[in-house]
DNA sequence: GGTCCAAATTGATACACTATTGATCTACAT
DNA sequence: ATGTAGATCAATAGTGTATCAATTTGGACC
């Protein structure tokens, strides 16, 4: 007793072509071949050929061109500079600003976990703001090897963009562990909790597109100012 | 084919679905046979079947196209039932298992945010642990509109498959805020930080396959002994 | 370089037929 | 009242076939 139907045709020659893109059989830019020459290849008729290919194009993998023909548009999808943000106001959302309190460039201390290859690293210590409120102070650790010097004039508010455009290096993914922690003594006056008391600490490891790990930083956030929101689906 | 029993026929074929569906047979995109071959098949009515299929449609687990076909809409989070789980040990990883304290049917508290339909819902307070240490204590609120009455013996280990096997329930997606809050009252011995500590306390809105929000939970996680984790890509 | 034109190709439309769900109705059982 | 069976017809989707409009492209020519 099946349960199961097949699919209307259209919808399988489009899954067939979807399938094709991620298998890299068909790349970004490739042409397909005429509709009419596709059509009788497949033994079907033109008209449900462009059903599926107009499907593919609503899914913005294809794009159609009238008198030349239908290109493949598989890009890699943009992320937006701050996909890797994680502090939000406790009501939601929150513009991030960030004001850098100090760089300078280090011997690697022992506490930090291993990451890059350099045995020095540039450590950047900043203030995050979500719509002006002092949210959290941050401690990250730039491996020494992709620059030499690093001044706090050449940072941009954001910095994974200044990784990106600077360095040439695309934090690719991340690994967030939250946990408890203390105060820095370095945090300024305007970050609420003092320094010593028990505050979220966020530790973060971050990888490069080349499988490199590239960053480590702590961030201690004010509970009261932030959250750290995930969204999982 | 269904088996005399004390719920209604097409209540019984559309359990018969859900459990397909949560087994794997059938999945998100999957075209059911038409409606004429199925009740044939399964020896009813098509009307029949049909009521069944409504109450699938309603519960968003299906998409009725006229003229086309009945297209499964059901998207299962990754095979794991632990897909949504985010504590680890601090070195990473750890068995996940739970512990139930107890479980109450209440008028839903004044200080939860809104979820769900009923003016009831489900308490169900957990000890979760991590490879037999005790990381966590958690508070889940059910909406009162899934069931009436849920025993302790009822649950899983997984409430996730508990809710998707028994109450046809999809926990599709869930927001996590990660902030700070005071061990409750009712935690147990076995959680070593004492009632009325700080702790990190995890508050998650969950939303199911239907778009309505199902379930709140709070979870005080002992920041020795776990740490909340997300990897980002 | 520009212009023109034929060929190639997709865009748009129409018609016909089949398959399938939507809607409605009647009848019977509990 | 609800549940179940059975039937009929309306409406929609899918598929095939065909035709013509509109756009692009390459090549010839100046």
């Amino acid at each position: 007793m099946p349960q199961n139907g097949s699919l209307p045709l259209y919808q399988q020659i489009s899954e067939l072509l979807i399938r094709d893109i991620a298998a890299g059989r068909l790349t970004d830019g490739a042409r397909l071949a005429p509709e009419r020459d596709m059509a009788a290849g497949m033994g079907i008729a033109v008209g449900t050929l462009r059903k599926a290919l107009a499907d593919l194009t609503t899914k913005g993998l294809l794009e159609r061109v009238q008198g030349s023909g239908n290109y493949i548009r598989a890009k890699t999808e943009v992320d937006s500079v701050y996909a890797l943000f994680r502090l939000e106001l406790p009501g939601g959302g929150g513009l991030p600003t960030a004001e850098v309190l100090s760089v300078a460039r280090l011997a690697k201390p022992a506490d930090l976990p291993p990451f890059g290859t350099s045995a020095e690293a540039h450590r950047i210590r900043r203030l995050r703001r979500l719509s002006g409120a002092a949210a959290a102070v941050e401690e990250i650790w730039l491996d020494g090897s992709y620059i030499d010097r690093i001044a706090a004039e050449d940072l941009s508010e954001s910095l994974y963009l200044f990784y990106r455009e600077r360095l040439g290096l695309w934090i690719q993914r991340a690994e967030d562990q939250v946990g408890l922690g203390a105060v820095p003594g370095w945090a300024p006056d305007a970050f609420a909790p003092p320094s010593g008391t028990a505050a979220p600490l966020i530790e973060r490891l971050s990888w490069a597109q080349d499988g490199t790990t590239a960053e480590f930083s702590r961030t201690w956030f004010d509970p009261k100012t932030a959250r750290y929101v995930a969204r999982i689906r």
